[in-house]
DNA sequence: TACATGATGCCCT
DNA sequence: GGGCATCATGTAG
């Protein structure tokens, strides 16, 4: 069991650079939540990175709006959006303030308050058959949308929220652990900028959202 | 004010 | 594998 109260923080100046860099170093981190009923955690599987001008699969990329202002805001903060009238996505920003950037959380491993999480989702736990079970963990937290349901994160609720301040309802933390090898590839679910190799993912990890190769 | 669209996931076949 | 729910946002008119 992973010991939460002994991980560090992760600081503002490790999301204070390219997203590219700062999405491949979250990968094997832990994000933190802090409910009413308990902590809920989760290992980092995948990311994949948005970048400023020249992305233009980026939400920043058509400049500033109401929607995606803590896209330019200081680096360590939640961008959180509403997708297909039924989905929020969490991002963090990255880059100094004034410079667009943030990197998409899209899977966890499930580490801590699986119950809770679980049923957040609307999931039955499978405890006895090992593939029945390791298929029902699969279920809470792969990909964007599932792990925002899982966590309880809503665009109201976290929106421009600072993840890198210890009093945060939800932060970045490293337990020390270390990832093998990252797999890259090109993003999921986007048409423009689509050939850019831009997500990574923890190779052979079996909490990944969709394609793996 | 209207309309097209989307960094998704679920359910059905 | 494919259809579709469902709505905030941005842009055009």
């Amino acid at each position: 069991m992973t010991s939460l109260a002994r991980a560090t923080l992760l600081k503002a100046e490790f999301f204070n650079r390219d997203p590219r860099r700062v999405a491949r170093a979250l990968l094997g981190k832990l994000l933190v939540r802090q409910t009413p009923r308990g902590i809920l955690a989760g290992r980092i599987v995948e990311t994949e990175a948005y970048l400023g001008k020249g992305d233009t699969a980026a939400h920043a990329a058509a400049g500033r709006t109401a929607r995606n202002s803590v896209l330019f805001g200081p680096p360590g903060h939640a961008y959180v959006y509403f997708i297909y009238g039924n989905h929020y996505c969490l991002n963090v920003s990255c880059l100094p303030d004034g410079v667009p950037g943030c990197v998409l959380f899209r899977a966890l491993e499930p580490v801590a308050g699986i119950e809770q999480m679980a049923e957040a989702r609307g999931i039955e736990l499978v405890k006895e058959d090992d593939f029945a079970k390791i298929s029902s963990l699969q279920k809470i937290s792969a990909g964007p949308g599932r792990m925002s349901e899982a966590l309880e994160i809503t665009r109201e609720r976290d929106n421009g929220k600072s993840l890198v301040n210890a009093r945060s309802h939800l932060r970045i933390v490293d337990d020390g652990y270390r990832v093998r090898r990252v797999t890259v590839t090109p993003r999921i679910g986007i048409v423009k900028s689509a050939e850019l190799p831009l997500r990574y993912f923890v190779a052979g990890n079996p909490f990944v959202s969709g394609w793996r190769s």
